[in-house]
DNA sequence: CACTAAACGAGACGGTACGTCCCGTCTTGAA
DNA sequence: TTCAAGACGGGACGTACCGTCTCGTTTAGTG
């Protein structure tokens, strides 16, 4: 029952992500997808054995994957360490308002997030921080600042504003700038 | 259909929680959650009458407002504004690690989680932010810092922290002080 | 689970006979009964929780009354051996040639019958002798004949010629009473 | 779409009924069948197009031709019109007690047989009679017994005393014997 | 002190979705 | 060409819950 065709894996994990971006998670059942896909339920199983768990499961990973490809692509032209962040946070910020599935969400089953104290975040702020390292070190930074914990510390300040912006307005490439001169970089360069 | 008996409701509450922890939420029926709160079915629909979804939705309210109680009971008596995060941080970090629903949401439904682009946590960040605030006032804060700022930075800080550790073992109190005064506090005082 | 709707159990048995009358028993699903007798599918398996191998059976089992009280009630009032025989024969054979379920499965699943080697028909056969056993006990026997013998060769000579009337027309009451007189009473009286 | 290899047709037709013989028909999947066959199941639908029922209703005609056969060669040696149905009726027997598939459909799918009331006994019937015909016409008959009446009449009871032997040991021949005698032909001869 | 009203237990029922099994069709590739 | 291998749509199965409803039984509270 090996996955043959890559493609159609594909097609059903993106109409898996059309379902729940119109009726959220709990509203949407294997059939839902399937006939979105132009699928037969059965072959949803073949797919994912694991049934609807794996498939939701699988849907986070494939659009989680989906983002920071995104946010990459936004990014990594970038040739100094302010405009790396600031087009970061501004891409997210867009990305996530824009985002129909986490819109859907929030408003019919918001108790499924604000779980900040999560143990996921700290693989992303990782990877936030594994990005931002070269460009620190092509960066001059203030006298007793370490490259690793700069970049932890970016990593946790750009990850918290993704999410709760705050006072600022990330639409705003103004504001952006100030908020990245003013509060991120104030204590490292 | 009033809800006459708040303490029935409560036994409800802790009930379903007790029965998430041990399952996870998926495997949590209404008929499980009845039975371990020694109620019938039907008084569960009386007592919540949107249901499964309306349940879970209070346990995870009422479960965050114990949380963040607890917090507050923990640190309120501290006196100066390292004691309070110190404390603080300890303290939430213990209670994540032997939260016995987290863990268990975590090994069976991890895909809940990790949702660290929630919306949710501005709330948090302005719960926290609010409580550090009168600390900040009474503290010698460096020129230019703002106390509103700063009560901003620090929630932030504290929360990320709280979710991810990183290298910092925060069950040791020598370490925390050290987070608290060369990562969180270095830029403000 | 207990079944406490005799009458519902009852529509359901009912239903699931018609929907077998007009498609045969292959092509009768659960569903199909459940709509049928107005009724979801899931009260199937509350009365039945054998599911369609259970309900199926029960069918048979209930038809197979029925039929065995039709036919009594059909010749319990004759008086003499003669009118008892004769009348069971002429009510089973209408009974069997306008018999919905058997004709419609005789056309559709014919392999499912013709199985004459059957252990069930002992049951039969006991229970048309058991019936006649009085009659022959009021009437007047050749010598050396025993009751109990001509029973049992009685109610095998009907059984057969309700299932294979071969060249005797069943509806003609003539031949009827030429056949229970040559070939089922001559060599008893 | 023609059958280029009846040996194979042959292996199909035995290895269905092997299945049947193990698991009862119900439980016998056409991938079971083709399996067993050693064959894959894209053949099983060239070889019997009308599929999983199609199937079925060759075996069924296929063991009921083989029935018949060995009962035929069982035997066709004999030379008495008593040794025959002797014979007949002590075989028949036995291949019914010891016959894998009937004790198996018996036990697991009872409501399938039991309908002594079919049509097909009919045809059994003409078959039995036909065979019996040559020997009574070498026998010596009664006054007034016609050949054709009598080869019906011994053809019910001997089909009817191969599904129910009744009082009857029809392992032992001295009982058969007397049965043959005192039942059967008591009558005619 | 009955009499009523509410809370609650018990459970039947319709309904939805699940995951599984099997059928019958079709395509592909190897012998 | 014949066959094996297997992907796929489709349909039914049996199970598990959900949410609604109707009973009957306490338990109070009131006229």
């Amino acid at each position: 029952m090996a996955i043959a065709n890559e493609e159609l894996r594909e097609r059903i994990l993106h109409a898996t992500y059309d379902c729940i971006a119109r009726w959220g998670v709990a509203r949407t059942s294997v059939e839902d997808a399937a006939s979105e896909a132009g699928v037969s339920r059965a072959t949803m199983y073949r797919y994912f054995p694991g049934g609807r768990e794996q498939l939701l499961h699988a849907v986070v990973e494939w659009e989680y994957g989906r983002f920071f490809q995104r946010l990459y692509d936004a990014v990594h032209d970038a040739s100094t360490l302010e405009e790396v962040i600031e087009r970061g946070l501004r891409y997210a910020h867009r990305a996530i308002a824009e985002h129909e599935v986490l819109q859907v969400v929030l408003k019919t089953e918001p108790e499924l997030l604000g779980v900040t104290l999560s143990g996921e975040s700290a693989t992303t702020l990782e990877l936030i921080a594994g990005f931002l390292t070269p460009y620190l070190e092509h960066h001059e930074l203030r006298d007793g600042v370490v490259v690793a914990e700069a970049a932890d510390y970016l990593a946790r300040m750009v990850l918290s504003y993704m999410g709760a912006p705050g006072r600022w307005d990330l639409d705003d490439p103004v504001q952006v700038a100030e908020l990245v001169r003013v509060e991120l970089l104030a204590g490292i360069v």
